[in-house]
DNA sequence: CAGTGGTCTAGACCACGCA
DNA sequence: GCGTGGTCTAGACCACTGG
C-alpha cells in the first residue's frame, strides 16, 4: 500500500463515515504533513485525487473542504455488441442488410458511407443498427464492404483515439424495425445514438436500437475510486 | 499554461493526429526531461495523468506505449429533476401519491419508506417514481412526509457521500402508469433504476419512469479531458 | 499581507521485468 | 544485470485570496 493511497483512503473514509461532514474544513497539507510524517508532495498528490475526483474541494489560503455530494454523474459502460452477447452465452454475428455511397450528405462534407445491419446473439436479433463513416475523415471506408465485419470493430482498428457523444432514448418500433426484430410493432425499444470525433472531425454517426426487454445499461458512481 | 499540461497536450495531439499511433512507444521519461528541460517529477506527472486517462499505458523497463483505443465508457449526466425541468424553462413541481413503512421488507432489514410520486414540469407529468428509503441507513426517514420536498432532494441533505448504480431500460408503460402520465398504455418509457450506498449500507433504492418521446440522457466520452 | 494551495526541482531508493 | 517507471523527499518560488 503507498503511502499516497493510504492518506487518500483515510480521508474518504472520515467523508463517507460522516465523522467530516459536507462544508467540513479537512486538515491543512502542513498538519497532514505532520500527521503522517511525509513530505507535502505526497499530501498534495493525494489531495489533489480526491479533488479531481471531487469528494473534496481545495481552495487557496482556505483550505481543503469536503465537496457537496453531487449525484450529478456516472461512468457508464458502453456495451461491446460482440462481448456484451457472447457474456450471454449466444453466439455473435453481424449481417449487414444496406450499404450505399452518399456523395453528399449535409451533414459530412465530403460525403459518407451508409451501413445498415443488424447485430444478432443467437438466432434473435439484438440491435438494428444504421450508420454513417465520414468519409473525409475515414476515406478508406468507401472501399470498405462490412459484410464480414461490422463497422463499429473495423473503425476501432482504423481510426485511432476518439471522442464520443452518446444520446440514450425510448422509442417505439416502427413496423419495419419491428418485423426484422422479431417483436411486434410498438414494441419499446431502447435507442443508442453516437457521434464520434477524432479531434474536431466528426468519424462515424450511428444509431442504434435494442429491444428494451432484453438489454439494459449499466452506469456506475462510485467517487475517490474512479 | 502549466508545463505539466503542455506536456500532456503536446503528447495527446500527437496521438490524436496519428503522428503516433496505438501500440507506438513514447519517449522514456528520461528523453521527455531533455525535451522539455523540466524534472522527472513533471514529465511522471503529465504521464501519469495520460495514463489515468486510458490514452497510453506504462510498463516498467519497457516504456510507455499509446493505447488502443476502447470507446466503451462515458460520463453519464445524471439528472437532477428539478433543475432539468427549470432548464426547459418549465416550473417543477412533485407531488407525493402515496408513502407507507415497510418494516420487513425482504431487501431492507431494518424496513424502509415506500415512497411514490410524481415529478411534473408544468402541467406535464415528466417523470413517476417509485422509492425505498433504508430505515437502518436513514432512521430520520420514517418521520418525513415527503409532501413538501421530494425525496431525492430530502436525501441530499440528510444523507452525504454516497455511491450509486444506475440501470437504463427501455418499457411499455403499463395501465396505470400512462393514466397517470397521460399517455396511450404501452407508451416507450425510459426506465431509470438507481440504487445508492453509503459505504456498504444500501440507502435508498428509486425506479423512475421517464416519458420516451421527452426525455433523454446525454453521455460524454473525452479521453484526456477528464 | 500572511498563509494557503499550485507547481516545480533535483535528487533518492525500489520493484519489476526484459534482455 | 540494468534501465524503466513508481514513489517519495525536502526543499523552493509563486499566485491567489481571505482576513
Amino acid at each position: 500500500m503507498t503511502l499516497d493511497r493510504r492518506i487518500r483512503e483515510d480521508i474518504e473514509a472520515r467523508i463517507r463515515s460522516g465523522e467530516w461532514r459536507p462544508g467540513d474544513r479537512i486538515p491543512f497539507e502542513h498538519e497532514l504533513v505532520a500527521i503522517y510524517g511525509c513530505s507535502r508532495g505526497t499530501v498534495g498528490k493525494a489531495l489533489g485525487a480526491l479533488a479531481k475526483s471531487g469528494l473534496i474541494e481545495r481552495r487557496r489560503k482556505a483550505g481543503s473542504f469536503v465537496a457537496h455530494p453531487q449525484v450529478h454523474s456516472a461512468v457508464l459502460e458502453m456495451p461491446d455488441l460482440a462481448q456484451a452477447i457472447a457474456a450471454r452465452g449466444d453466439v455473435y454475428r453481424w449481417q449487414r442488410t444496406g450499404r450505399e455511397v452518399a456523395p453528399n450528405h449535409a451533414d459530412f462534407p465530403g460525403g459518407a458511407v451508409v451501413v445498415d445491419g443488424v447485430h444478432f446473439g443467437g438466432d434473435e436479433a439484438f440491435a438494428l443498427e444504421h450508420r454513417f463513416i465520414a468519409l473525409a475523415a475515414v476515406p478508406d471506408a468507401v472501399a470498405e464492404r462490412f459484410v464480414d465485419e461490422a463497422p463499429d470493430e473495423w473503425l476501432l482498428r482504423h481510426v485511432p483515439w476518439t471522442s464520443a457523444r452518446h444520446g440514450i432514448r425510448a422509442v417505439a418500433m416502427t413496423r419495419g424495425e419491428a418485423e426484422t426484430m422479431g417483436v411486434r410493432t410498438g414494441t419499446a425499444a431502447l435507442e443508442l445514438t453516437r457521434t464520434t470525433w477524432r479531434s474536431s472531425d466528426m468519424v462515424t454517426r450511428v444509431r442504434q436500437l435494442f429491444r428494451g426487454d432484453r438489454f439494459d445499461l449499466v452506469a456506475e458512481f462510485h467517487p475517490g475510486t474512479r
